[in-house]
DNA sequence: ATGCGGCCCGTAGCCGCTACAGGTTCAAGC
DNA sequence: GCTTGAACCTGTAGCGGCTACGGGCCGCAT
């Protein structure tokens, strides 16, 4: 059995959100000591360590508890759980698109200017001017 | 001059942010109507343009109030202006790099999963078992 | 027994909005 | 001129996902 912080260093994850994830129902509260420190076993580490790759995948904690719940569920969800990991594919390969689109604007602004030091800025200018682009 | 509603419609800016972004002081407070309602005119619409086109780009709210003290001020700040955006740039790349390996995994994940009906789901073995990603 | 680092709880703050509630103004139609 | 009702006003609270306090208790080493 682990103390906060132990659990803490093993995951990488700070003590305050170990404290928040228990707090939203996220993660079981775990035993306390005497004197009401947590402790933790293999079982948290394990679930902390989903809830945390998770994130690191891009998923919201809502869909971590959902995907919790059909990892607590018995029978068959294996289907269900690919469909929610195909959907974060599709989540994720629309926030890269977004962000070339992006990063193609900002090299094409940046081009606009030739280092001189002249006394108007075309980005600023670009940036006045364009249209706001869409959301 | 128009009413806050006819500059929301002409940026596609929600009102309510319209006066969020007067709030925090990113936009001038505007003279008023007789019966106190907001009154725009074509600067307020440029500056208006310009923070949406901003947060279009990325770039955060204290980062377009910079670029917009930049804008505003005398002299040259064109090579300032064009550091700050290839800066962006960089951030924009390492967002999308991280997002890439994101879906690399999801889809690697996913292709563990055969589709058919079996009662152990790799995806959420993966999920439980691998290594919390690195922050 | 005393120090001190780790833990406890509760609350407030961060960003960039969004959504109320409860009231006032304005412009169009009659 | 009067009545709608949509648009506006202010102020405050909420969202997600933490993070950072403040003020106090626990537990282990010395």
């Amino acid at each position: 059995m682990w103390t906060i912080g132990v659990l803490s260093k093993r995951t990488g994850c700070h003590v305050e959100t170990i404290r928040y994830y228990e707090r939203i129902g996220l993660l079981p509260s775990p035993p306390r000591s005497h004197g009401g420190h947590r402790l933790y076993d293999t079982d948290h580490l394990r679930r902390l360590v989903f809830v945390r790759r998770g994130r690191a995948l891009g998923f919201s904690l809502e869909e971590i508890r959902e995907l919790l719940n059909l990892a607590d569920a018995d029978g068959v969800v294996c289907r269900q759980v690919r469909e929610r990991t195909l959907a974060q594919v599709s989540v994720v390969r629309d926030k890269i698109a977004e962000l070339q689109r992006i990063e193609g604007t900002l090299v094409e602004m940046a081009a606009l200017c030739d280092d001189d030091q002249r006394p108007d800025c075309p980005i600023i200018d670009r940036l006045f001017e364009a249209p706001a682009a869409a959301h």
